[in-house]
DNA sequence: ATGAAAGCGCTAACAG
DNA sequence: CTGTTAGCGCTTTCAT
């Protein structure tokens, strides 16, 4: 069933049956309504690849996400999905499972033009990679982190900032022995949290002590590990600043298995408002990403960028997160 | 850059070119060799659209999900995505946001043939619906629930008989006023569970009370709300049996509220697994489904089906659930 | 082992 | 307002 079918059936031409169905203006209602017909009686459907190739369009963007099970993402996609489906473009999303080669080959949707645009949210694909995709003239827009590209869109918040400011808040809570649970080393997130950490202590003239940093690999279970191994070194403290809330939900889990109480015996913050956190005794102080604002204007951006060539806001958005303290660190957890 | 480019620079013609790109064993190795060159040096990528036009085929299917938020999905995911993935397909994973409208938008891509076979994973759309797609010789396959049409692979769990089983458990534990949080009508979660709920009644010889039956639509909000209308009823009731975990979570909100102590004033059963009942407090009990597994054997039949348009197994696969006895019902809680 | 030619289904440019 | 023509970039006969 192709479009010379349904141009023979209502008696006109291909030309006249795709001007109805790209909705033109200068199509005589009487022929559009034969066509409308002819279309209904052979349940004619247009074919995309075709479509795409003579037109070079898709209208559709990619999102890679490192992996969908991670509830910070979703609400990302949320953002991302309502904003490109306003402006009439289908948002296909591809789940990485924390493996870089299926991360890569993704990319290949956006070289071979099956998506006109990408949005990549995931921590693991480096910098000049990208850059070097920018290059190349494909559009690209990137969530959680800054690239220093003036063709690559991106939204981000300030690592540094809010771990200084989550940092600082165990300290005024009187904390002056913090362990750090870090997450991969390939990441951003995990050097810019440390920094801030490095600040917060420098600012309020506490010395820092490496051996309070451990690698949770941003992982529940590794976090678990890594706070065992703090325990194990006997280096006392008395807080613990976790670069994600998976990291965090292992410390949970130690403290339950030591018999340590969150937070007299020790404090709690992590990073991601995970929606566990405000379930699971006590509850959980963390810092929450406005996630679905990055990804509806990084989108608005992105598209901007696709059609005019220009970005509508600046291309880096830094957009401020909340710190929201709950019991785990000594608040009243009442937010919910 | 195109093939005919590659071709010019390597001295050969597009053809042969193709025949590299696709692995064909009958190209000389220097041959290819000289191509393999000119691609690299060309930054060659092939263009999807024109190859999808000519194969008719995209080596893609969807995946449309009612909610990427909501986590019993993305095991089902990761499930459908390495098994496609193992069979060369990409995987597409589109976001339906509870939204009837977008969920029916992206069937499109079935239509207009931007991925060869569709995979549903939504309690929403209609049998006919489904049917008619299949009936037009699109190839289909869905997660949940079970479609009577010989072209329409399915995979799911048998919601009456772990419904008897969960009410069975409450039963067992001495309840026999047991509210019901039933989801939205459309569903045959919904009714399914109802009934596997009335037979564990009957079979037990308990009568059935049509006041202890609240519709909670699957949501811990409305879950919520639901609750507080039986207990606003004065009916007593001292076990609950929600058809999901997220409106079990919205009782322990109501009883946290009305200072109702889980499980010795009130027993909780849920269904789905969700891994905020492992974190709370008490711990949930709750119905497993083998949600993987789910996803890679209906994807793996599937598959065959667009391959060999024939099921490896039969095409509608019935897979055992598991009930998971936690704090919430009086269990001790113990598998993490 | 390689190439020439045809065509997948659509839309854009141009003509009328 | 409608039609004719050409071509998007690839793969697939068929021929050599």
């Amino acid at each position: 069933m192709k479009i010379v079918d349904v141009a023979a059936k209502a008696g006109v031409s291909p030309t006249t049956v795709s001007r109805v169905l790209n909705g033109s203006s200068l199509v005589k209602s009487r022929t559009r309504n034969k066509v409308m017909q002819a279309i209904e009686e052979l349940g004619y459907y247009p074919n995309a690849a075709a479509k795409n190739l003579r037109s070079q369009r898709t209208w559709k963007i990619g999102v890679i996400v490192m992996d969908i099970n991670v509830s910070y993402y979703a609400e990302i996609i949320k953002g991302i999905e309502n904003t490109a489906y306003a402006k009439g473009y289908k948002v296909l999303i591809c789940d990485a499972q924390n493996n870089r080669e299926k991360e890569r080959d993704f990319l290949g949707l956006l070289m071979d033009r099956t998506i006109d645009g990408l949005i990549l949210v995931t921590p693991q694909m480096s910098d000049p990679e990208i850059a070097d995709l920018a290059d190349k003239g494909y559009d690209i827009g990137i969530i959680g982190r800054y690239i220093d590209h003036e063709r690559v869109a991106c939204a981000y918040t300030d690592n540094i900032e809010f771990s200084e400011r989550a940092v600082s808040h165990l300290i005024e809570n009187g904390h002056t022995h913090i362990a750090f649970l870090s997450g991969f080393a390939e990441a951003v997130d995990s050097y810019e949290r440390l920094e801030g950490y490095i600040r917060a202590l420098k600012k309020h003239n506490i010395p820092f002590r490496p051996e309070l940093i451990e690698n949770g690999n941003f992982d529940e279970t590794l976090g678990y590990e890594a706070v065992m191994r703090l325990f194990a070194k006997k280096v006392p403290f008395t807080a613990v600043y976790a670069a994600n809330d998976e990291m965090a939900l292992g410390v949970y889990k130690a403290c339950k298995e030591l018999g340590i109480r969150i937070p007299s015996q020790l404090a709690l913050v992590g990073v991601d408002n995970n929606r566990i956190g405000k379930y699971i005794v006590p509850t959980l102080s963390t810092v929450e990403q406005p996630k679905y604002a990055m990804g509806a204007r990084l989108t608005e951006n992105l598209i901007g960028w696709m059609t005019q060539k220009q970005f509508p806001e600046r291309r880096d958005l830094k957009i401020a997160s909340e710190l929201i303290i709950r019991e785990s660190s000594g608040g009243t957890g009442s937010d919910g």
